[in-house]
DNA sequence: GCTAAAGCCGTACACTCCTACGGATGTACG
DNA sequence: CGTACATCCGTAGGAGTGTACGGCTTTAGC
């Protein structure tokens, strides 16, 4: 080849997209990554768990049932604000669902709550993180 | 009882946390709530994830056993930047070594990347956020 | 009816995080 | 040796996100 690799075949102004050093690799990678929608929901469930207060209120209803607000700011120590506003959140993505007696409004996990969902993340991942020294060498 | 269940028996000047209304309930979530070390990498483990940039990384490596950066931003369709900036961060996680040859870099999962997590979390979880629909009424 | 409690809502502030840019480093190649 | 390239680093700017505060609504009890 006379040419660069990489840039030099700009016949015109666009900023030609250089040619990879693995095409194959490239190919494979890009034919089994998740599609625009699959992603955009794994990243909102991933972002609605990575919050400490988020996500020890699914466990919290993981084990306990139906909790009220102001209990959940006792289980995990934390004011009425941050539970509200993380309540707010867990609600408006469906994750969470309320029942209301009298003043008291009570928290639960949503019906849709996928099981293996609970399973997985809620359980498991505890476990995973743990064996980060694990000497797999695959 | 005569005195006001939540906010009336402030004996000294401490700001009295009121009793629980579940009792029971707060004490059970309480006991089986992840431990701070738990919950703080458990919490970042996810917030890496929840990126779009790093998270279709991840996938790209597990696929593609080994890319450069160039190809990372080629695969995803971003800039070299982005790829840059997620990789300083998964590199210091410990989620993505590295392999250098001549200049090109390779990067690809951690040895000590659990299997289950690629399959759970890699795999499974994109199946899951699918069925947000799922009639289980428990 | 009046008071107090449970919870929600809207706003402002502070903070964190991502992106983009410029430059620096080390390496292939003629 | 000098040029082009792959990548990394530090920094500055802007967007997004969580927390704190005050006020509002509904309900229970007297």
């Amino acid at each position: 080849m006379s040419t660069p690799s990489r840039t030099g075949e700009e016949t015109s102004g666009i900023p030609e997209r250089g040619k990879p050093i693995d095409v194959e690799g490239v190919a494979h990678a890009q034919a089994r990554l998740p599609s625009p929608e699959e992603l955009s929901r794994l990243t909102s469930l991933l972002s609605l768990m990575s919050d400490p207060v988020r996500l020890r209120i699914l466990y919290a209803l993981d084990v306990s049932e139906e909790l009220c607000v102001s209990d959940l700011a006792l289980t995990l120590d934390v004011n009425e604000d941050q539970v509200g506003y993380a309540l707010r959140l867990l609600r408006a993505s469906g994750l969470v669902v309320t029942r209301k007696s009298g003043r008291i409004v009570y928290n639960r996990l949503a019906a849709g709550f996928p099981e293996p969902l609970r399973d997985h993340c809620l359980r498991r991942l505890v476990a995973l993180t743990c064996e980060t020294s694990d000497p797999h060498t695959r």
